[in-house]
DNA sequence: CAATTAAATTGATATAAAACAACAAATGGG
DNA sequence: CCCATTTGTTGTTTTATATCAATTTAATTG
């Protein structure tokens, strides 16, 4: 099972497409890549638990994961990390503990890179420290939308949301197949399963999708994005 | 009107208590120190809007800020702002727009400094870069509870949520004046302000909490936290 | 200080969404 | 390949919460 999946042998082949790392030196880039530790997950398996320690980064190189806080009595996703794409929470400058959940949604593997040389390198290289934070400031952006769909929207509109966020963001292709599941559809609208499937099926008989299997595709994307921007 | 307000004539006295800037040198300091701006305003002034131009940093000198994201219909209130602290939007690493608005809820004042000086401290002072990217940081995770609180809890949680946020972060004493209105209360805590009302009413008849006027005391904390924790 | 406007309060009604329940379909391991 | 377990689906009921409407109180301002 080991080295079925092909990866790059070095960062600097694999990170040159998140780019963040573009404004890494090669001999900080070589840095990273001694570090790193490579692990497989299998679809389910998690990666890192909220409120456990957070010794290193996680550059997730192939798959899909989930990063999703565990609230009261349910989870709420707030983002899929595909690859080349990393995991950097915010308690790495706070306590060091992970302030939500890591799991693998599909088949995965993942870079772990220490903390510490990431620390460093952004104390030493300013253009990194500015990429770094345009990173973390993109990602906040990113969360303002998301807990204003959350909490203004209605279903219909949060459901349009998650629709569109996995069609641009995620896989990135019109018909394309949702690797997720129901619950993490609902996971990441902020509603219940039966709600998310049950707009699903609404949105499937008025012909603004379909849906065969896991293949969704959009058919009316002007209605879903008017769907969207009505709430 | 004018000067009514006692303000330190510089930052090196001012700021010292917001912990962001313990990392500057003096000279760093005077450098912010010469280039702010210093403005006063009236309760209900816009300090800047939500999509404009970001040329200046914040800091909150006197009074109570809110900032706050003008969504679908009704704002959210993502914090209160309170001397000696300073509003730094995710857009400044991004397009150097605002991506939230911010108004004065008391009669207020606020220095400006522009952006690109803090950004040069940033990349020329290590400490200063991991002092910010360690507030950003705790921004984040005050976020992602917010954003549990909101979406996961019922009404009752997220108004004792709410209280508190006001005693122990804003107000920091018990019985309290709430300077907020109660639609800043309803936008807080992402209901309706005929609802936040209403469990304000209930919390009283029930002896949770006390509230003549706009000072609120609570009285029994341990049922309030109860009452927060079980949604 | 009266007159006007804005903010707070309360009650009644409508509705969005969860919870519950029952079942179908798919998946995975022995 | 079959049984067991998970995941997905649908219908019904209940409930949390918004909306609407009416009234009271407080705050402004000429």
């Amino acid at each position: 099972m080991i080295n079925k999946i092909q990866h790059s042998t070095n960062c600097g082949d694999c990170n040159c497409k998140t780019s963040i790392f573009k404004s890494l030196h090669p001999f900080e880039l070589e840095l990273i890549n001694q570090a790193r530790v490579q692990v497989n997950y299998k679809a389910g398996e998690i990666i890192f638990k909220q409120g456990t320690p957070s010794p290193h980064f996680v550059c997730v190189t192939s798959g899909l994961a989930k990063i999703y806080i565990e609230g009261y009595g349910k989870n709420l996703i707030l983002a899929l990390v595909k690859p080349v794409d990393y995991i950097f929470g915010p308690g790495i400058y706070v306590d060091n503990r992970h302030y939500y959940s890591a799991s693998a949604v599909e088949d995965s593997s993942a870079c772990l890179v220490d903390v510490n040389i990431f620390k460093k390198l952004i104390r030493e290289n300013p253009d990194f420290a500015d990429e770094f934070i345009k990173r973390v400031s993109l990602q906040s952006i990113f969360n303002f939308d998301q807990v204003i769909s959350l909490t203004q929207k209605q279903m219909h509109g949060r459901i349009a949301d998650v629709i569109f966020y996995l069609a641009e963001k995620i896989y990135c292709q019109n018909p394309f197949v949702m690797t997720i599941s129901r619950q993490d559809l609902a996971d990441l609208s902020g509603m219940s399963k039966e709600s998310a499937i049950r707009i699903l099926k609404e949105f499937r008989e008025e012909g603004i999708l379909s849906l065969q299997g896991n293949t969704l595709e959009i058919l009316n994307i002007k209605q879903l994005r008017q769907i969207s921007e009505t709430g």
